[in-house]
DNA sequence: CGGCCGATCCACT
DNA sequence: GTGGATCGGCCGA
């Protein structure tokens, strides 16, 4: 079950970041179906959180994605090499974003070999915003991607997110301060981090 | 228009 | 534990 745009329209970004824990990001590019559990995010809280791109209102070309309706995809570049993805949420108006920090891939993982360049077997396969991006064949060129288009709209989206059966978990979800935001002062301290310990 | 640097990753030590 | 890769966004002039 694809999530409708209700499920990203909501206000509390911080509920929507850890609620995506356990949910699956699917994408259909180079005409292969990749699929993961997520199972590590950050919610980022619009114009009032210094960590945010969107802190103070900032509103740029880039970052004009963030400002649209929530359900849609912000990718940026990071270091001059990765492309970052983050869900937008809330109303029009309002910046809020989660960025995806880990997965743990379900389908198409000989795609996903072949994109990172390397077995699914070794440590940490799909952890890291950077990496994730890259398995799912995600570029920062798709910023702006609609998430909840189907097959009854014109143009059936290529990324989204979807809810399948529940799946066995390790103990709690875990909650931490978010990484490499310590340009944030106080706000670096915010508990925005969340993880998910699968059994596997 | 120049320059700084980032919500990273990996190889190498 | 550290530094190199590699480049668009943003700010200040």
């Amino acid at each position: 079950m694809r999530l409708p745009r209700s499920f990203y329209l909501r206000d509390d970004v911080v509920v929507i970041a850890r609620e995506l824990l356990g949910k699956y990001i699917v994408t259909t590019f180079d005409d292969r179906l990749t699929s993961a559990i997520i199972t590590e995010t950050e919610a980022y809280a619009g114009v009032f959180d210094r960590a945010s791109h969107a802190f103070g209102g900032k509103c740029t070309p880039r970052t004009e994605v963030m400002f649209r309706q929530g359900g849609i995809a912000y990718i940026y570049l990071c270091y001059g090499m990765h492309s970052l993805f983050n869900i937008v949420t809330n109303k029009e108006g309002i910046p809020h974003a989660v960025l995806i920090r880990a997965i743990e891939p379900v389908d198409g993982i000989d795609v996903m070999e072949k994109r990172l360049g390397r077995n699914s077997s070794v440590k940490n396969f799909t952890n890291g915003p950077g990496k994730l991006a890259k398995a799912l064949g995600i570029h920062y060129r798709q910023s702006g991607t609609d998430l909840c288009s189907d097959s009854a709209d014109r143009k059936e989206s290529n990324t989204w997110i979807e809810e399948r059966e529940s799946i066995p978990i390790n103990g709690q979800i875990r909650v931490t301060t978010r990484i490499g935001v310590q340009y944030a002062a106080e706000d670096a301290l915010l508990p925005y981090r969340f993880l998910l310990d699968l059994i596997r």
